[in-house]
DNA sequence: TTGCGGTATGCAAGCGCTTACATTCATCAA
DNA sequence: TTGATGAATGTAAGCGCTTGCATACCGCAA
């Protein structure tokens, strides 16, 4: 490729009157170098314009100072500010990032991690804990280093950094029950394989339960696009009982139902109330804007990247679980009845 | 690390009773191989679970597969489905993608680029064409394959795929002008370093410049958030001619203006109109929903990859500047006068 | 002067993989 | 039978870097 003249630590030793360990120390530990000879070595590196040569590096430390990402797509804010916050804590760390995308599919994630990792990723962040037994004995028997973040799971023995979806689930759930609401219905997205969506309807359906009056009208299920969320929400209003506020597993699928509600004339909040899931940007810019539950993103791909170095440089006394807490955000879908 | 027990090729070749080269042959192309031999290669590969190391195999083959893309961020929807298309094309040539961020500031920019190099990127993705002279002297240097997406320079000699900015900003101001507006005002992102905002403003005075009685009252620049935008448009809005038409270099801008427009007590777009670029999927969420430019990000990011990948396999006669066109989506922010 | 301790540098052995070249062996045409 | 041909496999030389150990050198105390 782009090799031949590439310059390799021999070329600047040659110039730099020096052994190529020099150079190694003198780049890796320069303290370990006498100023003089440090000079010469700076200038030889400048002039041939000498990079380290990453498989030598890599070989030799049997380290890459890499971390993989997996994440079920970055076409979606809510995972893409998180793996912002989480690639510059990486960079600052003199750490790159590989990233890969799951499409929300098992054997999709399985592969992008086989991959990352032959890639010669040193960690991985995998968003959930949800994942197939052949996943996991891949991680275990060769224990992979990694966090889970977006989920805050009780078992397990994965470091993750997340919040806890089932809790927040329960909680914009109470909420809307407070606000008089009885007769609900619920969007989420596809929940096989995906634990948070799962557990957001889990903790939905325990708050709908202790609230001995209130019902669940219906549940839709649908992937995370405005279309087929504007379809469940039209789907949900077919029956003879109509719901008077329908909860989304997500924004993007309040959105979606928003949309549609307009469409088919009706009013938010005044005929319905909806409401959302993650805060992103999307839920301020809404008319009205969308009542939903914020998710920490930047301060979990933050800690996530902390965590992770922290694995990696082995230090101990590391707390595994982090658990962060989601607030439930009041805008103006959401009415009072 | 999680080295000890990591099984190399020596150990899978003891096992199947072969030589270390018939196991590489293997991997890299089994029709070298015959049958039985693969079959005992392939067993004793699972039996240890044997993942190839990555330096090893960048030290030889002098090639990592890995690709860096260095965009301003991902925390904008803008960059981040584009990427999102970009990695899926990498990815399924078996090739990954390596992530840094600019935050709009050519230093990082450069460290960046530094960065991913020595992390072994075969090449690189860079967003737009305006950098400083030692940015460009060092990818020269270096002769790093890149791409520039985003954009379509005439001049310099770096692939890229993109779309022409300057045009796109005079179109849509055109059609802003053919709605009837003739005062106008324009919001853009920081322009400095920043030749897709420039180029675009350009275009948007270019087509005032040839309406004889079309004005430009006001410019202001501002970093691409809600707020900076909303106080820019509160600012164009103090003069003592108000504009009919603002102009924005982006959605998020457009939104911006758009809720502060709201918030003044202006009808949009009875009061004033305001358009869009970019057509992120805030533009068609917003009430009334944006009348923007589409820019094709899917197949940008798509064909950047395929431009990258060809590049980097020497594949000749390769078509170096690809130009995507760009659309105006119609929607309710532009009211006819 | 000798010897000691410490610092700066060089030497050379890998790290795990790929691959040009060498070797072996079976097949087949002459 | 013989030699040419080609397929399957082995041998071993790197790829560029790091690092333990050896060496050289300096200043200083004895």
């Amino acid at each position: 490729m782009r090799d031949s003249n590439r310059p390799s630590l021999e070329d600047v030793a040659a110039l730099a009157g020096v052994s190529t360990a020099s150079i190694s120390r003198c780049i890796n530990s320069p303290q370990k170098v006498a100023e003089p000879t440090r000079q010469r070595i700076q200038n030889a590196i400048e002039t041939l314009g000498y990079v380290p040569h990453f498989g030598g590096r890599a070989l030799a430390r049997n380290r890459t100072n890499t971390i993989g990402a997996i994440i079920p797509t970055m076409d979606n804010a809510m995972f893409a500010s998180g793996l912002q916050a989480f690639q510059e804590t990486l960079s600052a760390a003199g750490v790159t990032l590989l990233v890969g995308s799951s499409n929300y599919d098992p054997d999709q994630e399985f592969d992008a991690i086989r991959s990352l990792l032959s890639q010669g990723a040193d960690g991985l962040l995998l968003i959930g804990a949800a994942r197939p037994e052949k996943t996991q004995a891949f991680l275990t028997q060769h224990a992979v280093p990694h966090v889970l973040a977006w989920c805050c799971p009780k078992t397990g023995h994965s470091p993750s950094v997340g919040f806890d979806n089932q809790k927040s689930g329960h909680d914009i759930t109470a909420h809307v029950l407070a606000h008089g609401h009885r007769k609900l219905a619920v969007i989420c997205g596809l929940r096989e394989g995906n634990d948070r969506a799962t557990a957001r309807v889990v903790g939905i359906k325990q708050a709908i339960a202790s609230q001995s009056d209130a019902q669940l009208l219906g549940l839709e299920e649908c992937k995370y696009s405005f279309e087929e969320a504007g379809a469940a929400f039209a789907q949900l209003l077919t029956g003879p009982e109509k719901p008077s506020a329908v909860i989304c597993g997500s924004d993007v699928l309040a959105v979606g139902a928003l949309l549609q509600a307009r469409k088919m004339g009706l009013r938010v909040p005044e005929d319905i109330s909806i409401t959302g899931f993650d805060d992103i940007s999307l839920a301020q810019v809404t008319t009205p804007s969308l009542t939903t539950v914020r998710v920490p993103q930047l301060s979990m791909g933050r800690k996530a990247a902390e965590v992770l170095l922290a694995l990696l440089n082995q230090e101990p006394g590391q707390n595994l679980r982090h658990e962060l807490m989601t607030t439930i955000i009041d805008r103006g879908t959401l009415a009072r009845i």
